[in-house]
DNA sequence: GAAACTACTTTCCTTTTAGAAAGTGTCTAG
DNA sequence: CTAGACACTTTCTAAAAGGAAAGTAGTTTC
């Protein structure tokens, strides 16, 4: 018998299985998560703040990820009329939306540390 | 004045990221998060249904994100007995553990059509 | 006027990721 | 004895992601 034909398309896990790709799509690369939750902690913060408070960034990947962020609305992008000109970098109120996301990623991970050391200790 | 030693090394915040690295690492890649939402649903499934149910994904990327997710034991694998053999997988207890991180990714992503969707409809 | 600050952009290069296609090997129904 | 099912692995290649370093451009401080 054949059976190439029965793929699930139910409604809810097709629905489901989108979010998820949108949700990623929005936040992928490495950095996407560091600036979110960087900046939710920070309120504002400067492009050479950011670059000092996330560890191992180079000013490409952040000016780039911002650019995408800001693009998704996630976070605003403020020019000051300062003398050496800065830029403020906030989070929305649409990407403070994410925070519940963010947080279940730094427990599950906390966790996951917490459980890992405890079975190297066995 | 040079401004290069302050960096943020509060430890809340490096353990965060920390945390955050840690998860996007297990579960990087563009499938991890469909298959493991898929096993949640879904008991066990054998490896054909997992790619029948996984629209888009192919033999190769499933079968080593397979292993990777069972190494790091949020997947069982389970050979079974029969006349052609099939292989069972499902989700471990740990795996489990994942749920909220996966729905809130789903619930995000649902909002997300939404607010686009009402926006475009303007 | 040299050095240092702000905020980037650009270029070049390496690594990683992903997909398509074909191959391996076993078993069974017709 | 061939076609199709299951469960992969291997190879080849293309595209995407990421990083290091240098460059651009304006301001200010010493």
């Amino acid at each position: 018998m054949k059976k190439t034909a029965e793929i699930n398309a139910t409604p809810v896990c097709q629905v489901r299985m989108q979010a998820i790709s949108d949700t990623m799509s929005l936040l992928s690369g490495k950095w996407k998560f560091h600036i979110l939750g960087t900046l939710i902690e920070g309120n504002t913060l400067g492009f050479m703040d950011l670059l000092r408070e996330i560890n191992g960034i180079g000013t490409k990947m952040l000016s780039k990820e911002l650019q995408d962020l800001e693009v998704n609305n996630l976070v605003n992008r403020r020019v000051m009329n300062t003398k050496p000109i800065t830029v403020e970098y906030s989070i929305t109120e649409y990407g403070k939306t994410l925070s519940p996301l963010i947080d279940e990623m730094a427990k599950w991970g906390i966790d996951y540390r917490r459980k890992v050391y405890l079975k190297d200790a066995k």
